[in-house]
DNA sequence: CCCTTTTATTTGGATAGCGCATTAAAACGT
DNA sequence: ACGTTTTAATGCGCTATCCAAATAAAAGGG
């Protein structure tokens, strides 16, 4: 009767070499090109394991020897045999849909970017089948734009603002779509035929920064991003933390400002109220309304004319960029008491702002965090291009291709 | 150059052996008294598997065989031969500190509780040395009360308030000493020559609650204790979740009002401020300031009193306990939003005020949290008593007596 | 031209888990 | 009372894994 909440997997010898084989994978994808020697030390692995399993990947092709041998370093005695990715074994699509913009990009094994197509158009409250359509034509495009067919494909992921179910491929709530629970994962599935993963678009950046960006050798960090909503993405022990059902955090429901609201039947004060991208610019035109600037600032470029606006001197827009970062550093500053990561970083088109945003945000987090921890947590800003998101889909993809038996990365801490 | 940023355990037979003993351990440990058969069931390890490591737990004296076969429903054919933890395997001994209180219990291998000392002393600003004889005094006293020995003893965990590194045994910060980043682990060590470790309390519960109580077969769930100061204890898939340094979250620093005090230089509003047991009943007292009330309310006896007060028609004094109801479950609230928890489990000793603090906390739950998430999570309250506390020090220490090879339970999802 | 050095592969030994068949132990049935 | 039936636990053989040591391979140095 007791019914083991979490069922959990049980070692075998299937299980041992996939977490070694991973191990060897990892450590390749880390170095770019690296010799069977290197990958024992690093891994601690015997040369004899990392011998049979380079064997394995590459009987698989999924790794390629390259004769050079680069290392000046090291001239004498047999010389080492490189090893890299195979950019052939795989290629992989990723598709970013934004409020104003759809971003695809085709990358291969390595996650080399092959191409790109960026769709500036206003998806924003059409139908879903509509939105689906534009980005199946999109990935069409995209791919055979790079000379590939749909069919070489292995994998698509898609990254959508809101909250999503990656195991199910379902989204559950996003300010694109009018519609809920929506089932993206199986409906491009049965599209393009390609399989199909689902993920919120900050869990996209959040990857990228671990394999390339900032992230790099850090197993703990958060990823705010500031656009339309405001998403949350956290790596924490090496592993990309999800919710209890798989749903990713959608950090624009916070609460920061709940005094006197509650109580009268008032919405309480949440932060994508405040802080996203559409709440500054919608305050910033209702300030201008009636004036010449009330259209501009409401267009697509909207909030390129609130930064020169708050910079040319205008007080007003100024003071909702600050109660913004304000209101940002709040919340960032409440993660860091729960979650005391070395690093946060910030990404998103509303970094536009510059220090309009940052200077309040920094000093609220300055304010805000306890100082019992104080100093352990560096805010570096990520400007993220189309790249950006897009290899952090090929990660996000690719995982799943070398064949990680945990979740994302790591199955568990040093022994 | 790449420095690999979370070295992990490579995988061998040792670790494939390791991980599948502890799943044995996990289900005999569940079920109390479980035969073979029922252990290769749970754990889907084959019979023989079972076999071995039964044999070999047997063999090292952590279990004990039991010869009586109570299935009724189980007649025919060979009896099963059920199996235990030997309770006589090892006895571990868990101390809790409060600012007004030492519980101090001493426990045997299946976290029964042989023995406990309750020390009611005011350990609030005394200096750490005074505090940690009380401890040493209080612990030998309920070892041997118990009929046990010091040197019987196989390990002491020792649950702190506050800010706890929990692998360096550093208490970073507690309300209960002046001191900072006290070594509490080794200086318990050197006294009384038991391996120690030490913990937020608030762990100690929810590990408790993990094992014993409503947080049984859930693989995600929230605790937050409401004393003194405000804890908050996460499992998350399964495992104890801590920040990335591996110390415990306070949620008492979380900032829950901000607006207006972060410009102007006063200190931000934090919730331990306003909800902790300490805020309630100062101002409760300021409010009384120069009636007989007061001085009853700044006593030990002090919630009790503040409960009667308000239950006797107080409005200011229940205007208290609801401001503190509202500010919990905002914060609450933002938590579900963060993890999505199925279940958030309230203890501490601040509960004694009943629905005074309840029934703002669940609206204000209720109001704050995301229509997209709301209802999935359930807010249950568990009375704590002081056997709680000491089989959760039990629980955390036995962990490690159990061989888990990962950091707490569970290493990964299943595949 | 042979030897040293370094790297990669191969061989032998140990341990793990699993499946099948065997033994062990009890209750039922005639 | 004895054999049959049923279920539990365990040998035995198999394969797969890892590791350590030995072997083969490829270069430079003397």
């Amino acid at each position: 009767m007791p019914a083991d909440g979490a069922a959990m997997k049980t070692a075998d010898p299937e299980l041992m070499r996939a977490i070694n084989r991973f191990l060897v994978m990892d450590a390749i994808r880390r170095s770019g090109t690296i010799s069977r020697v290197e990958i024992s030390e690093r891994t601690e692995l015997s040369p004899t394991t990392v011998s049979a399993i380079t064997a394995a990947l590459l009987e698989d092709g999924l790794i390629v020897p390259r004769q050079v041998a680069p290392t000046p370093d090291q001239v004498r005695g047999r010389p080492r045999i490189m090893l890299e990715l195979n950019p052939a074994a795989a290629s992989v699509c990723g598709a970013k849909l934004a409020p104003n913009k759809i971003t695809i990009a085709v990358t291969n094994f390595q996650a080399d970017v092959l191409g790109t197509v960026s769709i500036p158009i206003r998806v924003d409250r059409q139908p879903a089948s509509v939105i689906l359509d534009l980005v199946e034509d999109g990935v069409r495009s995209c791919i055979e734009a790079t000379g590939l067919q749909v069919e070489d494909i292995n994998s698509l992921c898609l990254g959508v603002p809101g909250i999503v179910e990656r195991a199910s491929g379902i989204c559950r709530y996003s300010p694109i779509f009018s519609e809920r629970d929506l089932k993206l994962g199986l409906d491009l599935q049965d599209r393009l035929k390609v399989p199909t993963t689902v993920d919120s678009d900050v869990n996209l950046i959040t990857l990228a920064e671990q394999w390339f960006g900032h992230g790099r050798d850090l197993s703990d960090f958060l990823v705010v991003s500031i656009e339309h909503t405001i998403g949350l993405g956290i790596i924490h022990g090496g592993e990309l933390f999800r919710g209890a059902n798989g749903l990713s955090p959608d950090l624009g429901d916070l609460i920061v400002s709940p005094n006197g609201s509650i109580g009268n039947g008032s919405l309480p004060g949440r932060l994508s109220g405040i802080a996203s991208t559409t709440a500054i610019l919608s305050t910033a035109a209702d300030l201008a309304r009636g004036t010449p600037q009330e259209k501009l600032l409401r267009g697509t470029r909207g909030m390129d004319h609130a930064v020169s606006l708050a910079q040319g001197g205008d007080r007003r827009i100024a003071g909702i960029f600050e109660e913004a970062g304000r209101a940002l550093g709040i919340a960032i500053a409440n993660l860091i008491t729960l979650f005391a990561p070395p690093k946060v970083i910030l990404a998103g088109s509303a970094l536009q702002a510059g220090e309009l945003l940052l200077a309040p945000l920094r000093d609220a987090v300055q304010a805000a965090t306890p100082e019992t921890i104080s100093g352990v947590t560096e805010i570096v800003v990520h400007e993220s291009s189309d790249d950006t998101w897009a290899r952090g889909a090929a990660a996000l993809t690719l995982r799943d291709l070398y064949g990680a038996p945990w979740g994302t990365t790591g199955p568990a801490k040093k022994r």
